[in-house]
RNA sequence: GCCGGGGUGGCGGAAUUGGCAGACGCACCGGACUUAAAAUCCGGCGGACUUAGUCCUUGUGGGUUCGAGUCCCACUCCCGGCACCA
């Protein structure tokens, strides 16, 4: 474990340097604070709507109060600010704003185990958190922080509820829960732990309440399509899978049971090809016909089963690997294609919460009926051939297309064909539509919790659910909730809280106790940061327009469906309401890497959690940075490893003193040889903001830093021979790296902006423009190749035509040697690249 | 099982999209400076061999091509997501 001490350690010996030269050696520690202490005074970083500027709206996730930011935060932060930086540079008026997801469970548990209020733990956190900010030197322009947990905020998350209400998107409904029979109480998924309460020990069962949803599945269509927006196309797959859109058949049978009303029984198929291969039935046990339908001998058996697949979660139900077991219940359909009895059983593989929560069973051409068929001696019935098929029983379950058999009519057809023929004939007789199904269920928001924005809701007696008007909000989280540890909301139980008036007839009324999923306060903060001191409105609507839609939103693809899914709802929802005009909330989005530590994501409970402070005390937060984007590729990730620090903080001094120690006029040397290596210098230089311009584009970070390393290292041997270029064009060289640098080591570059002689501030200089003339080659190598194998090199001027690099190539030394007397019968040619003699 | 991403020196990673494999760093080795160490500077650093050179080398096997880390086929291992959706 001592091992373990020291790999969070940063290496001792790297903030002692010297210097050959009397210079005052760089001590970030100082420099760092003066600087963010200046910009802070000068307000530097403050942002407005009154530029002539073009905007651009760089967002970075914002994070969860947990209480100490780490490395894998840094990580998020830091490269983001560096691009933002570089955008302000670049002529944008920026608006980078940060902020805190301050709702959430954690939050209450620090209540219940350590008796500190969530709202007081959540502000101590908040402050924490906002100083290791502070100290990554970012241009946060702190007037505009929003903390989703304060009246002034979730004001308006209420206020938004009330909205999507208004406009039939939030309704209520019946939802399964985990629910513990001992402690009387709704468990989250991660408080069942194989299916039993993870506090008493209780077995969990699957109990329904009432919830609060959002309709989330009427913009079903419109979240599969990601028009006009740059987004990852893994997250765009995750984001169509999620929505499971499909199309298929809804068709009727027929039910003729005594006293039932009901006179058919519909089941949601992709399949209707297969429909006269149905031989069973499948109900979701909770479907509401099973009671109806079941016969008096069946009833004890259909009970039980019921009641034990209440019992099991919502995982182990679904778990793929279990068994499919079920119950005949005694009732039969018929099956309107061929007019046979079918009869109806219940089990658990089918949802009721998918299709019509039933199923036709066709074992010979799904795996599921199939399995299930064998295990309880059903039919098999073959109505699609498999590619030379016998007549013999099937071994597996045929999914594939083939030709229908045993299928009246339509017997001889392929059975992609059929799909359509079977399904226009349903709609003709009447006894089926085409109909599309959704994977994506609603979004329930209901929490049985306290540390949330609680439902502005009111349940009256006589005039039943009522929203409490918009005037009358917030309505606010009591402060002296009791935090008993039953885990069900302490709300519940507050008195002064629940009891209230009805706004609509004054009768006594009750409030609802439940409060919003905390996915619903990051759907909307994005809004807020445009003008986070409106109080008349969630938002101010002109600045909202100014900034909107995001440019470039960044952070970690654990967002790829919840938090991105549920945003883009509420903006396609705020759109259809009038209160934004546009689509999308984030044009472009970019997904960093996971930084993770022993094979593992950092967690405080696993103990492997890496803090940036003790880095940054030790070698600043410019090391910290730069030493982030080198290590990895931003969008990768990867093991965290400090031991390549040092070559990061070794850099910085070396730029440090480089700049510093200045360049003296030397020895001279001819004009001729002077102006050679001026024009290499500056060739370099313009290659350079040329590489490093377009991998801050494309955020590769780790190849712009390795381009810096390499200017600086050319600037190195440069003035190693000085003299050789002039004194002026030295400094240009020179002053080209800060401004290269300024987005990446912020405080470096401003404090040697200032010691070489310019104004403060060198992040409000433009970001250097590279010439394509002066960055193009003069010389290049070209390679030469003898039957694809590399043979030989040359050095040729950049403007060498074809037939001179064939005929140079077919002229050297070495290039001879290998072709003896052999024939060349072609010879290829690459621009820049190479020659390759084919020879035989 | 399905979907997505990946496998390159001792390590992190480069490679203008089919054209010099190993940029830039770390670690390591040698040298300079130093009483000494650190720091700094200079040089070396994929492997093998008959070492001014030649051959091999990008998870494995095959293919396309003048030319493959890059494209195609099969396999394999690792990571992320979904997981009975009819």
């Amino acid at each position: 474990m001592g091992s373990k001490t020291q790999r969070l350690r940063p290496s001792a010996n790297l903030v002692t340097i010297t210097f050959s030269r009397m210079t005052a050696s760089y001590n970030p520690q100082e420099i760092e604070k003066k600087w963010q202490q200046r910009w802070a005074e000068d307000w530097l970083y403050g942002v407005s709507e009154t530029s002539a500027k073009p905007k651009w709206y760089a967002l970075t996730m914002f994070p969860y109060t947990s209480g100490d930011l780490h490395i894998g935060h840094w990580y998020a932060m830091a490269p983001s600010d560096v691009h933002a930086r570089f955008k302000r540079m670049q002529g944008y008026n920026v608006l980078h704003p940060m902020g805190f997801d301050a709702f959430g469970l954690p939050a209450e548990n620090a209540a219940i185990s350590r008796g500190i209020h969530p709202f007081v733990w959540t502000m101590q956190n908040v402050d924490n958190m906002r100083r290791q900010l502070k100290s990554i030197g970012a241009i946060y322009d702190w007037s505009r922080e929003v903390i989703t947990c304060l009246p002034d905020y979730y004001k308006w998350t209420q206020w938004f509820f009330l909205k999507l209400y208004e406009k039939g998107l939030a309704y209520r409904g019946k939802a399964q829960v985990n629910w513990c029979p001992r402690c009387q109480t709704v468990l989250a998924n991660e408080q069942v732990v194989d299916g039993f309460c993870e506090r008493c020990g209780a077995a969990v069962i699957r109990r329904d309440l009432e919830q609060w949803f959002f309709r989330i599945t009427k913009y079903a269509d419109e979240l599969m399509e990601h028009n006009g927006i740059d987004w990852p196309e893994r997250i765009k797959i995750m984001q169509r899978n999620w929505v499971g859109k499909s199309t298929g058949t809804e068709i009727s049978f027929a039910l003729d049971h005594p006293g039932v009303e009901e006179k058919e029984m519909r089941v949601f198929t992709t399949r209707p090809d297969t429909t006269f291969g149905v031989t069973f039935m499948v109900l979701a046990p909770e479907h509401p016909l099973v009671d109806k339908l079941t016969s008096p001998e069946k009833k004890a058996e259909v009970e039980e089963y019921v009641a034990r697949s209440r019992r099991q979660t919502e995982i182990e139900r679904l778990s793929a690997e279990r068994e499919k077991d079920g119950v005949f219940i005694g009732a039969y359909v018929t099956n309107r294609l061929n007019g046979e009895r079918v009869p109806i059983w219940i089990a658990d593989y089918v949802l009721l919460s998918y299709g019509t929560g039933a199923v036709m069973g066709v074992p010979a051409h799904d795996e599921r009926d199939f399995a299930f068929a064998q295990r309880y001696n059903l039919l098999i019935r073959v109505v699609v051939a498999p590619p030379g098929w016998q007549r013999g029983e099937l071994e597996e379950a045929y999914t594939e297309p083939g030709i229908m058999v045993n299928s009246g009519n339509f017997n001889g057809l392929p059975s992609q064909q059929g799909i359509e023929a079977v399904s226009d004939f349903l709609e003709e007789k009447g006894w089926g539509k085409r109909a599309v199904t959704y994977r994506l269920r609603d979004w329930l928001i209901s929490r049985q919790r306290y540390w949330g924005a609680p439902i502005p809701m009111i349940y009256c007696p006589n005039c039943g659910i009522v929203p409490v008007p918009e005037e009358d909000l917030p309505v606010l989280l009591p402060e002296d909730a009791e935090f008993k540890p039953t885990g069900e909301s302490p709300l519940k139980y507050h008195e002064q809280f629940v009891n209230t008036t009805c706004p609509r007839c004054s009768a006594p009324a009750k409030r609802e106790t439940d409060t919003m999923d905390t996915f619903m306060c990051s759907s909307w903060y994005f809004l807020r940061y445009a003008s986070p001191d409106c109080d008349n409105a969630a938002f101010d609507a002109e600045r909202v327009k100014y900034w909107l839609p995001v440019d470039l939103y960044t952070g970690g693809a654990e967002h790829a469906v919840m938090h991105l899914f549920y945003a883009r709802f509420f903006i396609k929802a705020l759109r259809d309401m009038g209160l934004v005009d546009f689509d999308e909330p984030f044009s472009r989005l970019f997904n960093q890497g996971v930084i993770i530590v022993e094979r593992q994501k950092m967690s405080k409970s696993r103990g492997n959690v890496i803090t940036p402070d003790e880095y940054v005390s030790e070698l600043g937060a410019d090391a910290v940075r730069a030493y982030l984007m080198f290590v990895a590729p931003w969008e990768q990730g990867g093991e965290w490893d400090d031991s390549g620090i040092s070559g990061i903080s070794r850099w910085l001094n070396r730029v440090w003193r480089l700049v510093l120690e200045g360049y003296d006029q030397g020895v001279e040397v001819s004009s001729e040889e002077k102006q050679k290596a001026q024009r290499a210098l500056s060739r370099i230089a313009h290659q350079t903001i040329r590489k490093v311009t377009q991998d801050l584009e494309k955020l590769r970070l780790n190849t712009m830093i390795a381009a810096l390393m390499e200017f600086t290292n050319y600037l190195a041997k440069v003035k190693k021979e000085e003299g050789a270029v002039s004194v002026s064009a030295w400094k240009e060289a020179s002053d080209t790296l800060l401004l290269l640098l300024a987005p990446t080591a912020p405080h470096l570059a401003e404090e040697l902006w200032q010691q070489t002689g310019h104004g403060y501030s060198i992040h409000n200089q433009s970001w250097p423009k590279w010439d394509e003339e002066l960055a193009k080659d003069e010389e290049l190598t070209l390679v030469v190749q003898v039957n694809g194998k590399l043979r030989d090199r040359m050095v040729v001027p950049a403007s060498i035509t074809e037939d001179e690099a064939k005929n140079t190539a077919l002229n050297r030394q070495r290039v001879k040697s290998y072709i003896g007397g052999k024939k060349v019968l072609k010879t290829i040619y690459v621009p820049g690249r190479l020659v390759n003699l084919v020879v035989r």
